[in-house]
DNA sequence: ACTATATACATCGCCTGTCAAGGTATATAC
DNA sequence: GTATATACCTTGACAGGCGATGTATATAGT
């Protein structure tokens, strides 16, 4: 068990959802995005992102679509959905509750 | 994803520690102690209460002996180790650490 | 006597998110 | 020509949570 698997669990989501809510972004930029807000403490998996993106689009909380690179790798792009806005909403109370349950346990 | 799932999965362990740093105790005791400080927002399934048990004895966290009762049913209580207090003192940490960086992505 | 409920412990097997390992392709710098 | 950065993706194993199920003792109500 450390910080980056199972405390961390469950807020893979909301932390790609939260990224979306600023602006279309892919996997690449947004996990780079993730490292600079946490000075390096913090990364998601390769695995791990793409699979939460699989997770999500197919619970229809983000969309996607290929970039127009003339040059460089190619990106596909995600977008925040309004159900997903709805999910971040519900996530973010979530973790309120939580954090408050969590500080009264331990 | 709710959360008595992701979200505190992670936790079960760190929150069982702090319960035996008040004094031994035993499952059934442990969980509904749980339930009255929560007002009943939570409570640790069973399954997980004592699967979560046999890891930290397994680990060295915990020890274990029967009580007493001549009465009733019987009661296996656990009691924390100095390595239990060591690590309990870590998963805090971690948890403040994780708090800072979740507050800071989501 | 029977039934329900509370106390108390325990195991089995499934589910799901994480992630190590591996793979593909393009572009730049030395 | 080779290392590094950018960028995406899949497979399979692992581990914790938990629904379902089982056991046993004691009490309260009918």
């Amino acid at each position: 068990m450390n910080i980056t698997s199972d405390i961390l669990r469950g807020h893979t989501e909301t932390i790609i959802l939260k990224a979306l809510l600023e602006k279309d972004s892919y996997g690449y930029e947004i996990n780079k995005r993730i490292q600079e807000k946490t000075d390096n403490q913090f990364e998601l998996k390769e695995a791990t992102l793409y699979s939460a993106f699989r997770r999500l689009e197919g619970d229809g909380y983000i969309s996607s679509y290929w970039g127009d690179e003339t040059t460089g790798a190619r990106r596909r792009y995600y977008k925040i959905t309004a159900e997903g806005r709805i999910f971040y909403l519900k996530s973010r109370e979530d973790w309120d509750k939580a954090k408050q349950l969590i500080e009264t346990l331990i």
